[in-house]
DNA sequence: TAAGTTAGTCAACAGATGTTCACTAATGTT
DNA sequence: AACATTAGTGAACATCTGTTGACTAACTTA
């Protein structure tokens, strides 16, 4: 009797061992380990969106791949929507992060559309996840995440518009063509990126090609600008 | 007792009255009849997916929406799966009438980008839902599905290539080259046509906007053309 | 008219789902 | 050293899911 209650409250202790993964060195221990949890279940959650979309997605699928109890999800999100705004947060910086960075390099530079889709192709693999996150579900099912993707991508193309009016072939241009060109120029980007991310892991030259694709097309579009005239057509076709 | 076993079978003969429905004019009342259901089934799921996805879309769901108890889905479908894949192809039929459409008319007319909008938002607004399905699970998260779209869609492109290449502005590019350049327009058409879904009904205003930005976007795809060198690049810029 | 087919029903199943609750032990605070 | 807080557990719940099989009445065929 003596001996049973022992050898039980050993193996409730060792049940119960995980909340040790962390000692508590400095005075934030605990913070640090929700944290550290809370960043489980967003990358859980991005894991598992590779195959499904958000709202094939269950909140216990969630949380298992996690390694934690179903009911642990709410010390940390009141919804799985809650959870899809963050994605779509986190998913929208990195997005920020790639104009961002093309827009360090000096202005003036030839080679700016090369440049580009490069950092396109890097953040691409850099944040896969993310780039098929958004693409998936900016036309997906679930409401409050599509909106709020559009929304981000509304304010990531104006962004990219006045960074197209600096250009010298460019600075005469209406604000309304320029968004109108951005537009065009992003919705190539998302598709590009769409397509890199379906590209299977052992055909590089598949992504060479859909590279040079999107050079030629974002080309095609800026070099249409000079020879467009709104509201006017050449003859025979507009 | 007799009573009793009386009213149990008029019970029963008014809960299976639904089989009622139709009655036995020509020979094949059974087969219109199945044709009947399998077509009702098809509406119910397109109906459902004007809020969910595909993956997040139940078998049960389905069948309750087409007014059908759920182990009757088996006699139309081996699974959801099948299902999708039906959706894929009467979707694309959406589609292809509508290129048919267009070139329908006489080749060298003037205004073809013009007639090409106009036609996708008429086809638009008559299949809504066909293209609602399209636009979500083209990216989507249902492997077999997502696959069929994008074959399909990589078909029509080149049936627009093909077209493209008999205008008198484009007749002496390559088909590499015509195939980028109907991939372009095709993404933005299928990006018009996400758009025009999500306008509510009571903003036409919105549809307008749309439909001029994509005219114009059109017409800057093609007016690039003369400009554009493959390989080359104007000074500063490419 | 009799016999055969079958679309749809009804009932049952094993399993998965979202949500709740009391509990515990590591952390933080006094 | 005593106390309060709380991230995560474990168990239970009602509800929903996909799939199966036996059954039946309308249809077809002979």
């Amino acid at each position: 009797m003596y001996i049973l209650d022992t050898f039980t409250v050993t193996v409730r202790i060792m049940l119960v061992s995980k909340k040790l993964r962390r000692k508590a060195r400095d005075g934030h221990a605990r913070d640090e380990q929700k944290a550290q949890t809370r960043q489980n279940l967003v990358a859980a959650a991005l894991k598992l969106l590779e195959h499904r979309s958000f709202d094939g997605l269950s909140l216990r699928e969630v949380t298992r791949e996690a390694g934690v109890v179903p009911g642990a999800f709410y010390r940390h999100f009141r919804d799985m929507e809650e959870l899809g705004l963050l994605l779509v947060d986190e998913s929208m910086t990195s997005l920020r992060d790639m104009i961002r960075r093309v827009r360090a390099a000096p202005v003036p530079t030839d080679n700016i559309i090369k440049r580009s889709v490069e950092v396109l192709v890097k953040q691409v693999h850099a944040h896969r996840a993310h780039f098929r996150f958004v693409a998936r579900e900016m036309h997906g099912g679930f409401g409050a995440v599509r909106q709020a993707i559009r929304r981000e991508i509304q304010a990531f193309t104006s962004e990219l518009a006045l960074d197209l009016g600096r250009l010298p072939l460019l600075n005469r241009w209406s604000s309304a063509d320029l968004q109108m060109i951005s537009g065009l120029m992003v919705n190539a980007m998302v598709l590009t990126a769409a397509a890199l991310i379906e590209v299977p892991a052992d055909r590089p030259e598949r992504e060479q090609q859909i590279t040079s694709e999107a050079e030629k097309q974002l080309r095609l579009i800026i070099f249409g600008v000079p020879q467009w005239k709104s509201g006017t057509a050449p003859p025979g076709v507009g």
